[in-house]
DNA sequence: GTTGATCTTATTTCTC
DNA sequence: GAGAAATAAGATCAAC
């Protein structure tokens, strides 16, 4: 950060900033860490033996239909059934 | 995937596909949330007159600098190494 | 794409699909020559004794200086409108 | 790139190792253009009323197709006839 | 309402 | 062949 760039913010603007400027470099972290760990799962998955690209699939269907429930009904009840869901 | 494939899996398989199917809903019901956070943190900038636009190069550049960082303190080593000497 | 769908186009318009299929197809055979030429050079470093890994590493590194730089032209600039600033 | 690093590279070497390095970047940029000129493609048959989602999916089917032809023969057909080739 | 920007997902590619 | 990185694709959302 240029500091010639910003000398005439004040201080409070300039405190203002780096405070958003962390906060938001800690949230991207975390979600960061979070991203990993749901590729740690998929890991985990295929190394049980599932087949990650059709628990992917089931994942967006299940998303599709939290939204959108009603108009997929059929796809819901194959998607249900496919995880053993009744 | 289809309801052949997954009528004769174990019980336990199923439970498996259950918890598995479960911790990624959980952990991207996270990451969304984190993601929402930074949206806010990114309007409030906005609120308070911050250009986001701008705010958001901050962040990148930054990112950036990391990385440029943590590659050239690997690369003095790397270089000596790598470019066919020891 | 379906048949029928393709049926009732005018002639004007198959030819002009041809030929938008036909230069798209000629660009991506022009990439993947130009990435082989790269993956060429990469081999022809190591048989001269190079580390490819270290030489990766340069050009992304250099890259990553680009970019920087580019962005810092911006930066300055940007900073002063950015953060609420004239 | 650190000087001091290199010092002890031959004259030589180190002359290998700059063209080596614009070469690559060279054909990395010229990979690059011919990416934007695909994407430039696209756009104009956009413009021009094609569905460049299902543009993409006969550019994929004939690109697959050139590997596997003799698997992909029904297919194979259908997309022939809907580019209105005999 | 259409382009543009961002973000995410998916596929491919490369390296080990 | 498996894991990581790069690229491409698709989806979403804001701005003009």
């Amino acid at each position: 950060m240029d500091d010639s760039a910003i000398t005439h913010l004040t201080e409070a603007t300039r405190e203002k900033l780096r405070q958003t400027v962390a906060k938001i470099e800690r949230l991207e972290e975390e979600k960061k860490e979070v991203a990993e760990q749901i590729k740690e799962i998929y890991a985990e998955a295929k190394a049980f033996g599932f087949d990650t690209k059709a628990l992917r699939q089931v994942i967006k269907l299940r998303k599709i239909d939290k939204a959108d429930r009603d108009e997929q009904e059929m796809m819901l009840e194959t998607y249900l059934i496919a995880l053993g869901e009744e």
